[in-house]
DNA sequence: ATAATTTAGGAGAATAAACTCTTTAAACCA
DNA sequence: TGGTTTAAAGAGTTTATTCTCCTAAATTAT
């Protein structure tokens, strides 16, 4: 796979927040039980972005989850980098150590290739993007197969 | 990841089958050494290409498996799949259930593009190719960092 | 025949990933 | 002050992957 799940319901829980009109903070179980994502490992998954700065937490009533910046300027590469980390895109496809410039293994270049593309998609994708598409077209995000925030 | 360890550990015994410039059988022990992949293991994901008709294998002393097409026509494409299987290729990035082109999820048009990057990779890589430039520049296959088959 | 070599097959251990539960800390409200 | 709501932190459980080991079956050599 190419992102592991953790980082799958990371980014979907942005984009829920992304897509939402209300500015204000939104509790990790509402998302949770929205996205059928269990809120307990959402918490955790989400703990990581809050840790990384793409999003602010608050304690207490009403307290809950959002984007520190507008969605327009924060893409998917972003939050697959905080969850993921770039292993991605810098380890070599078949994962021989030491494998590099110097000494590739032989589908280096081709696979440098093949992660360029994905490099192009994670980091030319934004939240804001995503969210307008999935409102436009109501597209899947939620549990019940909709678009549905609110 | 992208590919599975043993996905990985099956292409590099693959490619290191059709690096070699004898024709017989060659025991799946020697290989493991030689590719400092635990011998058991390398058996066990073997069977699967054997299986799927990439590999054929003989028991017996001077036994083991040879490839029964010639390296040119065999594809990285055709060992992900006897092993992986095809969800890297038919999945969407962000698993959502039911998430196709009736009803797709917000990044689905992206991701297809990106797959397909990945997909012309894997299916225009032939094993012969990957050996021969392995050869000829003396890239990284084997343990020690060489491609030294014999 | 008997022993040696090798793949096949299956059970099981070790590790990692995914998920759950409990407790703690912060913030709010009555 | 005391209770409620929420994220944070961490321990524990389950599941999947990776890897090991043992036995069986096929083939060869003596």
């Amino acid at each position: 796979m190419l992102l592991s799940k953790a980082c799958v319901y990371g980014i979907r829980a942005s984009l829920f927040l992304a897509a939402r009109d209300a500015k204000g903070y939104i509790s990790i179980r509402q998302m949770g039980e929205k996205l059928d994502i269990s809120p307990h490992f959402l918490t955790k998954i989400l703990q990581q972005l809050t840790e990384d700065g793409l999003l602010e937490s608050y304690k207490g009533p009403n307290g809950g989850v959002r984007l520190t910046r507008s969605g327009e300027e924060i893409t998917i590469m972003e939050i697959v980098k905080a969850i993921d980390g770039d292993k991605l895109l810098t380890e070599c496809a078949l994962g021989l150590p030491g494998c590099g410039v110097q000494k590739p293994c032989p589908i280096h270049e081709k696979w440098a290739d093949a992660r360029e593309g994905i490099r192009k998609m994670l980091e030319g994708t934004t939240l804001k993007e995503m969210a307008k598409k999935g409102k436009d077209l109501d597209l899947r995000l939620t549990a019940d197969g909709g678009f549905d925030i609110d």
